[in-house]
RNA sequence: GGGUAGGUGCCCGAGUGGUUAAAGGGAACGGACUGUAAAUCCGUCAGCUUAGCUUACGAUGGUUCGAAUCCAUCCCUGCCCA
């Protein structure tokens, strides 16, 4: 089956400039081909990670992927889908960022031998001249059509700067000196990219009257059309240190029903077959499909002993069995005994002020070794540890487990 | 540079001298119901030493018994004009 085919069928293809061209070229050659992400941050979300996995099918494929790493676009910011400017970012945090991408992009993609570049657009946008820039480029590119691109609708009622209205022709030039470079004939990204693709794919086009072609992902959302990935501390990072492995899991284990199917395509590498029949799972049985899932981009992500580990204390939390090790585990200092539960688990982050907690125990949701906690003042004691420590309960399903220090 | 409309809690957005920790909506959180799902219903949603106090309506200063609300200066944003 043809690559492009199989990335339809797993649901990431949302636009295509030319299909059918792009179904030959891989079926004819080894396409490289190439990704951009910006480092706004230092971790890669999961809406990267859709990305990394795009790239991972077509590398197996016998295909090539750049990834470009936006050292330049990123001190512009890209103003698609923004409804504010982005803050500006200084080049320490910037390169600080790019390396942390880097890092975690090994993961996914075999960089050995050739099979896959990572580049950096400060490379060659630092070294523009601007009337050179404006000559060669910005001749290519009319403003008129410019403004009716759908991404900076919203801007256009906000206000856009000319800062952040150069980016696309950023994004158009990396494109053509990828190209140029690596020989690179394709630029993916998610379909919020969509425009900006096509400014590549048409100033190649134009400038140059070479193939260029552009391919965006369906973005991931759930059904009710929100975007994915949002925890209640924000972004789901592929960050052990910034979304641990079990709360990952956690997050996968819980979507909704309508999600499991299509989440299982995009994330996991799991055959179509047994995607379909997992995603056809109803009622309690689609718990099943959504273990699968869970453990499966888990151990993408973070391996499979995290993965382990997460799936164990799952089990041990919510079936009762399994040991309970591998649970969050808050360390409690000999001191803390005697002190207000909640002063301590607020130390801990559990709350992000007391008057959380205590408004959480007000509304029950707050149980220590499976008894509700009724007293906002309850005193934390050395015999609630027991031997092998307590087990905190807040809401529906977070725990922590104290245990001494 | 001139004119004009604005800057309110996580976001949107009402409020135009005291009853305003600030309507309404969204997000989020807790409870009930469940399948660690969705939908629904109820509740919560600045902090603290919690029936009391402190901090908050772009920033700073002022008027007043009392200001998010009035005045001055400054900063920022949109729109129109140059």
């Amino acid at each position: 089956m043809n690559v492009y085919d199989e990335l339809k069928e797993r649901g990431f293809i949302a636009q295509a400039t030319h299909e059918n061209e792009i179904r030959d070229l891989f079926e004819k050659e080894k396409v490289t081909f190439y990704i951009g992400f910006d480092p706004t941050a230092d971790s890669l979300h999961v809406g990267h990670f859709m990305g990394m996995m795009a790239m991972a099918h077509l590398q197996k494929a016998g295909h090539r992927p750049i990834c470009l790493i936006g050292g330049g676009t990123g001190t512009i910011g890209d103003p698609s889908g923004k409804t504010d400017m982005r803050k500006m970012m200084t080049d320490e945090i910037i390169e600080h960022n790019c390396s942390c991408f880097k890092k975690q992009m090994e993961r996914f993609i075999d960089f050995s031998e050739d099979k896959a570049l990572m580049v950096n657009n400060a490379e060659w946008l630092r070294k523009l001249n601007y009337i050179d820039l404006l000559r060669d480029v910005g001749a290519h590119f009319s403003v008129n059509r410019m403004l009716t691109a759908e991404c900076y609708k919203q801007r256009l009622e906000r206000g856009l700067t000319f800062l952040e209205f150069n980016y696309m022709i950023m994004q158009a030039y990396d494109f053509m000196e990828l190209g140029d470079r690596y020989g690179c004939k394709l630029e993916m990204g998610g379909d919020d990219q969509w425009s900006n693709i096509i400014a590549g794919v048409e100033l190649i086009r134009r400038k140059q009257a070479k193939a260029a072609f552009g391919l965006t992902f369906t973005l991931l959302t759930t059904s009710e059309g929100k975007k994915m990935g949002k925890t209640e501390k924000g972004a789901l990072w592929l960050d052990p240190e910034k979304t641990s492995p079990y709360d990952f899991y956690q997050y996968w284990r819980n979507v909704a029903d309508s999600d499991v199917e299509k989440c299982l395509g995009l994330l996991t590498f799991l055959p179509m077959e047994e995607v379909r029949r997992l995603g056809a799972l109803q009622d309690q049985a689609i718990n099943e499909a959504k273990k699968v899932l869970a453990y499966e981009v888990t151990k993408l992500v973070h391996g499979e002993a995290e993965a382990e580990k997460a799936q164990q204390a799952a089990e041990a939390l919510f079936s009762g069995q399994g040991n309970l090790e591998n649970v969050p585990t808050l360390e409690i200092r000999s001191e803390d005994f005697g002190a207000k539960l909640i002063d301590v688990l607020t130390r801990e982050g559990v709350f992000s002020s007391k008057g959380e907690g205590r408004r959480l125990v007000q509304q029950n949701g707050l149980s220590l070794n499976d008894e509700r906690i009724s007293d906002a003042d309850r005193i934390l004691t050395e015999s609630d540890l027991g031997e092998d420590g307590a087990l905190v309960k807040k809401g529906k399903k977070k725990y922590y487990r104290l245990v001494r220090a």
